[in-house]
DNA sequence: GCCAACGTTGGC
DNA sequence: GCCAACGTTGGC
């Protein structure tokens, strides 16, 4: 039995790589991701097919800015056995990898980027829960409910 | 560029 | 197992 489709908000900082990247390649492996909890969602919870709201963190208007999906299940990111990436694990072995990735495949921009300030409006209805608009978080991978997708959407 | 908030590391 | 020090994230 397969589960439902679920949904995810994933950040990238533009500058490295931006919506119009990802449009450009069609399909990238989500690598650089280094913190427990954000692996832990893509390693466990994400679905080939599932919806990611595509965020544009670190830049002049922080924002939702597109859309894509999720193309692959969880495999190790490559990027933890090279040396001399940026993303290197010295502790990471192919027999024990650490650092776990998925593949996401563009599916559209968004009409405009709905900016962070602007969902801060919405933070009460989000739930406080939400990563996102929650103070301090840093998350850069979060699972997003049907409501929360349905509302960020509507903002568009 | 600043800095608050956070996660990780490593000495003890 | 504690916790200080450090590095990073990301809004502003």
């Amino acid at each position: 039995m397969t589960d439902r489709k679920r949904y995810w908000l994933m950040k990238s900082e533009p500058d490295a790589f931006s919506i119009d990247d990802l449009r450009k390649v069609g399909v990238e492996p989500w690598n650089g991701v280094r913190n427990y909890q954000a692996r832990n969602f893509m390693r466990d919870g994400m679905q080939v097919g599932d919806g990611v709201l595509f965020y544009h963190s670190n830049c002049a208007v922080p924002g939702i800015s597109g859309i894509a999906k999720v193309a692959s299940k969880a495999y190790p990111d490559e990027t933890q056995f090279d040396p001399k990436s940026h993303y290197h694990d010295p502790k990471a072995t192919r027999e024990e990898p650490r650092w776990m990735l998925v593949d996401v495949a563009f599916e559209r921009k968004l009409k405009r980027v709905i900016p962070l300030e602007e969902i801060k409006q919405h933070a009460d209805v989000l739930g406080e829960g939400f990563a996102l608009t929650s103070k301090g978080s840093r998350l850069s991978v979060m699972p997003v409910t049907a409501a929360q997708w349905k509302l960020l959407l509507s903002l568009e």
